[in-house]
DNA sequence: CGCTGTCTTGATTTATGTCAATATCAGTGG
DNA sequence: CCACTGATATTGACATAAATCAAGACAGCG
């Protein structure tokens, strides 16, 4: 990939947006561009990670396992968003593992470097801030939707998150998942079993159809009422 | 309580804790320090918080919950810790409910103050980050433990998170929970039966036993063994 | 046209929640 | 100091959501 193109990539991640050219073009002199084919591991829980990850293309998982073998995805991370920047600040091997979904491109920027722009610029600094704290909301409702909703709530949940906020008022609206059902099975902590069922019970019900991959919200206003009773 | 008083006690905050005076003073000019009372709400979900919280005595609870009444205690904040930083730097309402368990007291420190801060200390924005980057471990921790455990798991999870690090060799070790039983099973998001439950369970296998409000465990070995396999 | 992996569907199990009754404790005021 | 009172904990019987196990259906792809 040439250093432009890069550059222009790192321009577009909300972290880096308002960086001046040079810092990107600092930035993007020290990053390493790497492939991983389809199930490689970018890093295991318990390792440090060598610096902040950028997706490029393709997908990455990040997940928790036990030693029971049971799996659970923290995030899907698609092109355009970053991960590991917390390990930076805080010198700690890495609690999940990382590993490509499908042949994936990456930027990996060294912690030195970040480190360095932050010394640099204080916007910087604050944009790090605002992005760690998102970071921390996003988990937090991870957490409440985990714990405080039941298996058919959360698949509702996962099918409105798809769903364009530019509410076209009442037309039939396509989703598609960004990954295969097991894997956003596992993100929601559900079997894949479960996941499939949940489906299956929506479109029973008339409020889905499911036409391969793609999955049609009939009715938006009823589905959204659903998850508030059930 | 004296200014003087109020400086030292944030300057034994991690957070603050590299501080020159000179800013200390500042931020605790600014701090306005409040009493609640038990029950007393700080702030409830969906609301702004006016700044940055640190408790100076009682213990304050987090809580997600949901319309149909369930609860789930995110953290217990016991003195020397602080909390809704991320809110400062990412202008969304909070997710949280904020609410004193027993009589307690808090400073407040205004949003804009702690920004001014970062802006004139580049060793503060480190220290910011590296603060938001260990709530963001310690709420992956959780996720994994409400994820992957077991009940049982969580509830030795919690026991050993009791015990002090510096382990003294095979002496009896005695534990008291930072909070009441009730409390202690919400954030583990268990029910207190199931709590209670487990405890008696594992009083009837010999690895702790229960006297009042202290646990004393019989043999911390076990004990974790126990932890791996069920 | 098979084959490998993903998805669905059904029967069964199980961990944990719910409901209800009792027991225990902690604080309050006589 | 003790007896009331409300909160907190325990215990038991029962209900249930979701996992597990086990086939089968249906891709997509060489």
């Amino acid at each position: 990939m040439p250093a432009s193109e890069l550059i222009e990539f790192l321009a577009r991640l909300p972290l880096f947006s308002e960086l001046p050219k040079a810092d990107l073009a600092n930035l993007a002199a020290a990053a390493h561009v790497r492939e991983f084919d389809r199930g490689a591991i970018l890093f295991l829980s318990g390792e440090m990670p060598d610096g902040m990850y950028c997706v490029l293309e393709g997908q990455i998982k990040l997940s928790l396992t036990s030693r029971t073998g049971l799996e659970k995805v923290v995030d899907l991370m698609g092109p355009g968003r970053s991960f590991a920047e917390a390990l930076m600040f805080y010198d700690r091997p890495s609690p999940v593992t990382a590993q490509a979904v499908k042949k994936s491109l990456v930027a990996v920027i060294p912690g030195r470097v970040i480190i360095g722009e932050i010394q640099r610029s204080e916007p910087f600094a604050r944009r790090m801030l605002a992005g760690l704290s998102a970071r921390l909301h996003h988990l937090i409702s991870d957490l409440e939707m985990l714990c405080l909703q039941s298996s058919m709530q959360r698949v509702i949940g996962a099918l409105l998150s798809e769903v364009p906020p530019s509410i076209p008022p009442d037309a039939e609206i396509r989703v598609r998942f960004p990954a295969s059902k097991g894997l956003i099975a596992l993100r929601l902590n559900l079997t894949p079993e479960t996941f499939s069922r949940a489906l299956h019970e929506l479109a029973e019900a008339g409020l889905i159809a499911t036409e391969g991959k793609e999955i049609i919200i009939l009715d938006l206003q009823r589905l959204k009422q659903h998850g508030q009773l059930c």
